[in-house]
RNA sequence: GCUGGAAUGGCGCAGUCGGUAGCGCAACUGAUUCGUAAUCAGUAGGUCGUCGGUUCAAGUCCGAUUUCCAGCUCCA
């Protein structure tokens, strides 16, 4: 048979031969990193015997899918090495996943101090070197053949594994896990790997099912590999919003107050008051937006109406609900129906539409204790809403003037490059959570999903994402674990109009139902103040610092200049403070320097006698010195253009 | 909500076998008046998240509770 190999090279062979013994041929060295075969496109395990032409390539340990090799293979491993220390455990399944792998064991808590034992054994057992090898049995022998090793969830797995597939198992040297591969040929081939972490996790992922302990781990082919991918963990959690915010003294919480409700402190507020500020005044003056001031909660009569109470009633704070005597009421867990009411307080013509309201929305969502994070996942926040009431004629248009100011928002704070654009769909196989039919949803879904096209928006697609009332474009951010959430959201609503009975007249003078666009601009305000922690690491651009500059006199006898620069900045709004302490200059450059803060003068005789400041900035280090007025003018213009001025790397000490 | 872990001065941590809580930084006071990443000395600050129990005695053991953290999506 001919093997055509990735190069173009052609290797014939007069018998049968696996995959690896044909990359031995080929090279001892290709041996020694090849994890697994690509027969003809598709991913097969080293020992799979070729006997037909085909095109192969062999799959290293520097790609990717033989990264996942190695990573399952080390599964294997731990599943071993749990084994050896907790012989009573039993195994189930261990996937490599996207950074790592992980196995989960029906066994009692890890703690951990059990894996670095566990780590420990797995060095012995890759030491060991015990050579993997391959094995299949027809179904009721692979079942007794689990049954004997008492492992009843193996032994589940099976019986779930449709009549007609081949049920293979991996043995390496004594331990026997069923798998369908692929792995490497010896355990020697795991040369990097580190326990993360442990935690629960369910049987199949239902939460009715046993409850099973959960150990992440990642491995690498290189041990430098590893280290690299541990240390941008390390340096993940120091730009932990919901750490790095609390230290820096933007936030914080307090038991009595309650879970998923932060406290703002006079720097956070500062920081979304410059968000609040901005996005109001660009959206009233330059997108035209006009602003309401709606209630915070209502009659549950609103709710009923608006298909809350029925889809929604979980997620809501329901006041008065036991006491007969009194109106039952619910805190906002959204603006809609308010501003529609807005809209529906006077007549609209189509000359008017599109009519678009927006409103600094604080809501309220009762979610389960375990889901609040930080400042991501909060029970009371504050959005950029707006609701926007229009022809269905002018929807395109208005969908992509909203896509417009999400991008020109997200561009101005800088992390526009972070997000990613999702279609949200509603799921089919559960009808009963969404309102409006199959028809519905599926011209609104393709409605949204030709705007993107015709935008050239690159977009993914999820099913059960929507919102009840219609599908949505969602931006995506990922935290700095890599976990994502929504940012902003763009949703088209055919449907409310008529529940509400909202009209406008028409060209005839008749009426006509509107379309709606439910959208926010840069989302919740919480939200992003912790994506912009995390994506400058709390070195914020000047123009979101709570502080931004902070005047250093050398010694007391330069207080008085120190309190005339600042004033001079004050007039002008920059936000500056005076550090009058009697330090030396050097502690109080570095107590500025550990605050993050972008701008620093240092004033002494020099420059009170010549009216100039010392300016030592974030991004430059010491900048020279300049005439007070010159540095107003800059740092003015800085905060006036939202620049994002670029940080010089400085040896952090 | 479920599972596991955690909670000790403002922050970071120590606290052994149950025996009346310590350290560093910060803060405060005094001295120093200083030119670009830590001046010196001293002082004060905690009923150990909360409630209850066991005990002669609880930060430590037991129970409850609150809050925080991780996970509960990846299907051999």
């Amino acid at each position: 048979m001919k093997i055509t190999l990735k190069d173009g090279s052609v290797k014939e062979y007069d018998q049968v031969k696996s995959v690896f013994d044909i990359a031995k041929d080929i090279s001892e060295g290709l041996a020694r990193v090849a994890c697994a075969g690509e027969v003809n496109g598709e991913i097969v395990d080293l020992r799979t015997e070729i006997s037909e032409d085909c095109e192969l390539n062999i799959v290293t340990q520097s790609d990717p899918e033989g990264l996942r090799v190695i990573r399952h293979t080390a599964s294997h491993i731990l599943a071993e090495a749990v084994k050896r220390l907790f012989p009573e455990a039993k195994v189930t399944i261990g996937p490599a996943i996207d950074d790592g792998f992980y196995y989960d064991f029906d066994a009692e808590p890890f703690s951990r101090e059990d894996l670095d034992n566990l780590e420990a054994e797995m060095k012995k057992i890759i030491k060991e070197g015990h050579e993997i090898t391959r094995f299949t049995l027809p179904r009721a022998e692979a079942i007794k053949f689990m049954q004997d090793r008492n492992e009843p969830f193996k032994v589940e797995l099976i019986e779930d594994l449709p009549e007609d597939s081949e049920i293979s198992f991996y043995d390496q040297g004594g331990f026997v896990d069923l798998c369908a591969g692929p792995h490497l040929m010896s355990t020697k081939g795991v040369k990097a790997y580190k326990l993360i972490s442990s935690s629960m996790a369910y049987w199949r992922g239902d939460s009715g099912k046993a409850r099973l302990q959960r150990i992440y781990g990642t491995a690498f082919s290189k041990k430098d590999e590893l280290k690299e991918h541990l240390d941008k963990l390390a340096e993940a959690k120091l730009r932990d919003h919901n750490k790095l915010g609390r230290e820096m003294g933007l936030f914080t919480t307090v038991d009595v107050i309650g879970q998923g409700l932060p406290l703002f402190t006079p720097k956070g507020t500062k920081m979304i008051m410059k968000l609040q500020r901005w996005i109001e005044d660009l959206e009233d003056n330059e997108w035209g937006y006009v602003r309401t001031r709606t209630p915070l909660m209502a009659k549950a009569d609103l709710y009923k109406i608006s298909g809350h109470w029925d889809h929604y009633m979980d997620g809501m704070f329901i006041l008065n609900k036991d006491d007969e005597d009194k109106e039952t009421m619910a805190l906002r867990p959204m603006t809609c129906p308010f501003q529609y009411y807005v809209y529906m307080n006077e007549q609209h013509s189509y000359r008017d539409l599109p009519y678009r309201m927006a409103e600094t929305s604080t809501l309220f969502r009762n979610e389960d204790s375990g889901e609040m994070h930080g400042l991501t996942r909060v029970r009371q926040f504050t959005i950029t809403e707006a609701h926007i009431v229009l022809r269905p004629d002018q929807a395109e248009e208005e969908l992509t003037r909203c896509t417009e100011l999400c991008n020109y928002v997200m561009k101005t704070l800088g992390i526009d490059g972070d997000v990613t654009y999702r279609l949200s769909k509603w799921d089919s196989n559960n009808k009963e959570k969404y309102l409006g039919d199959e028809e519905y949803w599926n011209s609104t879904q393709q409605y949204l999903r030709s705007v993107m096209e015709k935008n050239n928006i690159t977009f993914t697609e999820a099913d059960g994402e929507a919102a009840f009332y219609g599908p949505k474009i969602d931006i995506q951010a990922k935290n700095v674990y890599g976990k994502e959430d929504t940012m902003v959201t763009i949703q088209l609503d055919c449907a409310s109009a008529e529940k509400f009975g909202m009209y406008y007249i028409d060209a005839n003078g008749d009426k006509a139902l509107p379309w709606i666009i439910h959208r926010t601009s840069m989302g919740c305000y919480e939200r992003t103040l912790a994506w912009l922690i995390e994506h400058y690491a709390g070195k914020f651009p000047t123009w979101l610092c709570p502080e931004q500059v902070r005047v250093l006199p050398i010694s007391d006898k330069y207080i008085a200049y120190a309190d005339q620069v600042a004033a001079e900045l004050k007039k002008k709004g920059v936000d500056v403070t005076v550090d009058s302490r009697s330090e030396k200059i050097g502690y109080k450059i570095r107590e500025a320097r550990m605050d993050r803060l972008p701008y620093m003068l240092v004033v002494g005789q020099q420059e009170e006698a010549e009216r100039t400041v010392s300016v030592r900035s974030r991004f430059a280090g010491d900048e020279g010195v300049k005439p007070l007025a010159e540095f107003i003018d800059q740092i003015c213009t800085e905060i006036r253009t939202k620049e994002i001025r670029q940080e010089v790397v400085q040896e952090e000490k």
